[in-house]
DNA sequence: GATATTGATACTCCCGAGGCATCACAGAGC
DNA sequence: GCTCTGTGATGCCTCGGGAGTATCAATATC
């Protein structure tokens, strides 16, 4: 079914009035609007009759607003303020000057590469609005693929993810973090075959199979079998919970920065567990500007 | 100074591009705008050159909104939809069937014609709001003649206030209000000279000094001077210093139609003022469907 | 690879917005 | 009372551009 035409006028009847209206005055208003005075006559008269309703008084001598005149002027103007308004900030969005990013990390991130990325895009692009949420790969691969997050910060699984592109963030071989109490925690390097009998702090499978097997993996290699303390989320209580001496976990070199006083982070020799780190985000989509400059300040500060 | 016209579209432009993103499909928002495919394609590339961002990404195969396109989208459709609104609204308010009426009142209106005309006027114009607050006369010329009510129920003085039309509604010789316990309340009619001793509740002589006079002349008519007890305003609060048994006031007839228990009415005979109400409205100024459709009801109800 | 679908382009037409000249009318000034 | 000036409306013409038809170009589907 054909819809009608909503609107029996266009935005330059509207203006047109307005500025008639305001100036009660044809000639002046013709002047300010550049536009010659029979133009303003017909087009304001055009608008009456669009809407049946006289809007304006006038005599030969002077111009006055009709109730219904003031009434439709009051309703418009701020219409018109708020149109005038769209195609600045339009641009300005589309230049990457204003919007917002959604973005999704993990614990990694946060304790390594993303405050730097964070201090600096937000000094290069005020303008633009992060929003961050802490989630586990899986989850991020889900909202990407569904375009609920710009980008995100991950830890790839071996079957690289359809339809994004990523860039490798880190890649490192894990040492562990300690208990400062923990027997071993004087020795410079270690080996996974001396922890046997220490409980890991780990984290549920499926929100990082990847690394998740790796650890496995590594011990297999070394022949012991883990003892798994917990597996808890997000990252930051591992940490605690290692503070706490309830055991020890992985932890890359990167992360390993700023510790709190109650625990010690020692490489390991031999089989370990890598930690890799990548941002990720859909390539097929339509090139958002703000995720654009992100990604840009993302690179610059990693790279 | 020209100033520059600040719209780089116009209202087609919006809905158009609207339909567009809605449907995500050229032919369809074609067919459903009544247009042919070709004038969509090319009236929303004006906009985007325009605005000089592009809105839609499409393939040959596919429509899909950019970032920019969605944030667009949600700054018009708001807009698009208030606009719509707006003629229907105007039509309403012109033809009086919305808007509203600021009306003032004298207290001798609200206790005679006022409520049935109110009453009358919600059940025809359920539309229009009307705005009533009590003045005395002096105050309803001045907002009359500054355009801040549209209409007055007040006392005429001599003098015909000039650009005014009015009509008469009430034109009647007073009685008196008196305490139950006053000692001619029995009396079926009274004679002002009756009443030298008796101390009168009267108004501020600023408010409606027509009426004020007339007092003071009667009394000098019927040769005594009268005890002005208080004066007070509005109306309503007279009648509680009667009902008080503090002194007697002046009332019209029509006023006396319900009374409380504690004050009785009686008529006066010989010289007393005559009280007149007549409602105001200027006549100079364009006609506000509201206001005649008000003045329609209250002369009706009235007549 | 043939076909169908879909948005873009070429060309044309014609409506209507806008400019110029002028009119009609109301006040102001003499 | 007459004229002059200022104001909004009207007549006429031009021309830009919006819209229609026909067609092209590209891509997904079979």
């Amino acid at each position: 079914m054909p819809r009608e035409y909503q609107y029996p006028f266009e935005l330059r009847h509207l203006v047109y009035f307005r500025e008639v209206a305001r100036q009660l005055h044809y000639r002046k208003a013709a002047e300010t609007l550049a536009v010659a005075q029979p133009a303003l006559s017909r087009s304001v008269a055009q608008l009456e009759q669009a809407l049946g309703v006289d809007l304006l008084n006038r005599t030969r001598r002077k111009v006055e607003l009709t109730p219904a005149g003031r009434a439709f002027l009051e309703r418009i103007e701020p219409l018109l303020r708020g149109l005038a308004a769209v195609p600045a900030d339009i641009q300005a969005l589309a230049g990457g000057q204003a919007g917002q990013v959604r973005v999704a990390f993990s614990g990694l991130a946060m304790a390594t590469v993303l405050p730097g990325i964070l201090r600096e895009f937000n000094r290069r692009y005020p303008g633009i609005r992060v929003e961050l949420n802490e989630s586990p790969t899986s989850t991020q691969l889900e909202l990407l693929k569904n375009g609920e997050i710009a980008c995100g910060f991950f830890h790839p699984d071996a079957t690289a993810p359809a339809g994004l592109s990523t860039k490798v963030l880190l890649h490192e071989k894990n040492g562990v973090l300690l208990p400062a109490g923990h027997r071993l925690a004087a020795a410079k390097k270690l080996r996974l075959r001396d922890l046997a009998d220490t409980p890991f702090v780990m984290f549920p499978r499926a929100h990082n199979p990847g690394f998740y097997d790796r650890v496995l993996a590594a011990f297999a290699q070394a022949g012991v079998t883990p003892r798994i303390a917990d597996e808890v989320w997000p990252r930051a209580n591992a940490i605690g919970l290692v503070r706490a001496g309830l055991g020890a976990t992985f932890m890359a070199p990167s992360e390993a920065q700023q510790l709190p006083a109650e625990v010690v982070f020692r490489p390991v020799a031999g089989p370990t567990p890598e930690s890799r780190l990548v941002l990720g985000w859909r390539k097929d989509v339509a090139p958002d500007p703000a995720l654009g400059a992100f990604l840009a300040v993302a690179g610059a500060t990693t790279a």
